[in-house]
DNA sequence: ACGCAAAGCGTAGGCCATACGCAAACTGGT
DNA sequence: ACCAGTTTGCGTATGGCCTACGCTTTGCGT
């Protein structure tokens, strides 16, 4: 095990992995990377990711913002900083559950409230995930399928399904509720029915109607993520009893 | 049918509805929305999304920077022409396609083409559609649906799966090979066999082990995007044979 | 007490989006 | 042929952003 990850990589991975030199002498640091990164998560969680900027970020540090060069190589950095800590530790089971439908049910909800909570990551994830904040969420998900006859390619693919479903619902209920300029909840709806020429478009303009983009009249937003969930694991379980005759 | 969908709304809208004023009389023009747009389009397929700016976008067209604020109110309008734009036409196939799983999955496939040809859109991708080239995609995916026993809740619950799975393995494709600094393409497995600690990640590290990472040894990476959405598509089938049945 | 390593930061330069107003060019009417 | 009106193209300027570079400050180890 080499002592760098790698040449090119960014600075980050090597300070996330635990891999930064100690050092000893020197001034007193009045900065450190936990609060960098602990303040930029809340500065992009209270205004978004566009107010993240590195002289707003060093305003609310009390520092100037050059300063934060000397923890973080560079914007970039910062920012994969953040996507390590900001989902938090995954929820815990352990190698081989019993219920593969609870546990990755479990996983998918807790993953949504992180996603609720920042609704910067969606934005932010670009590349594969190589911290371990991240990585110990993958790890969760898989071995959330540890009981099942699947194949490790198999579990993997089915962890990307529910992820991608995941990042999409929290996409769509943040984009909804933080729409262009304050736009209100029904605007949406009003503005979707003006538009849906039922000539132009037939199926949108009959889904509008049947009133598919209004708010549950009961049940909480919540509900029409489980019902999603629900059908995509379905899927899931019937590849998992075809692995299981086989 | 009024003749602004909204005053606070973006400009762009106005336009891509064709409730533009045609103007007769000035200056002949140089530029047009329609060049605008591809050259933007073309410029963000071949330098990423980080590379349009208003800047570089008017010199690939030979113009001042300000000419183009005469025909986009901003870069934000201009990303939701974009938007509007790059899809192109969605599948054809009648209201209530005989084979609704053939109809979707050629939807997938033929969106998931669009994704990797214009990898920028799933970055851009923040409100909630509005624009006619999105709502004609979205009544596509509706329409496959159309000769199943689902309600329209259901069918666009399903739309939504699909899509939000064909996102996620654009961007997961797009990401894994424009990875950081001509990341080469075992290079990800390299550095995760050496990350995925089996005592802290066990799971991760047995499916690197399986190979989980390392290209396919045979088949392309389309078939691994098949596998999902075949999962995926059986979860839709256990939905529908529930719903005949009711 | 002293030197030096490390932290903090001031300056400056190069990008970026865009508000504002003026000059250029074309058309339709006289 | 000319002018008025209209629309396009663009020069200038402002304020924001990231960050390279080097100086000042500070406190530990000796």
């Amino acid at each position: 095990m080499p002592d760098d990850i790698g040449d090119e990589l960014p600075h980050a991975l090597n300070v996330l992995w635990g891999r930064a030199k100690p050092k000893g002498r020197g001034r007193t640091p009045a900065l450190s990377l936990e609060r960098i990164v602990a303040a930029a998560i809340a500065l992009a969680d209270e205004e978004g990711l566009a107010a993240l900027s590195m002289a707003r970020l060093a305003e609310r540090l009390g520092c100037a913002p050059m300063s934060l060069y000397r923890h973080v190589a560079g914007k970039d950095d910062l920012q994969l900083f953040m996507l390590d800590a900001a989902p938090g530790p995954p929820p815990e089971f352990g190698t081989a559950p019993a219920d593969w439908r609870g546990s990755l049910t479990r996983w998918a909800v807790e993953l949504l409230g992180v996603y609720l909570r920042h609704p910067w990551i969606v934005q932010l994830v670009s590349a594969p995930p190589m911290d371990p904040g991240q990585l110990a969420w993958l790890d969760a998900a898989l071995r959330s399928l540890g009981g099942t006859p699947l194949d490790w390619r198999a579990r993997f693919s089915v962890v990307m399904l529910v992820l991608h479903y995941v990042r999409g619902a929290a996409q769509l209920r943040t984009s909804a509720t933080a729409a262009p300029e304050e736009m209100a909840d029904g605007a949406y709806t009003a503005l979707l029915t003006e538009l849906a020429d039922p000539g132009r478009f037939p199926a949108l303009a009959r889904a509008v109607e049947a009133g598919v983009f209004a708010p549950h009249p009961e049940a909480g937003p919540d509900d029409d993520f489980r019902a999603g969930l629900d059908h995509l694991l379905d899927g899931v379980g019937v590849a998992i009893e075809r692995a299981a005759r086989a």
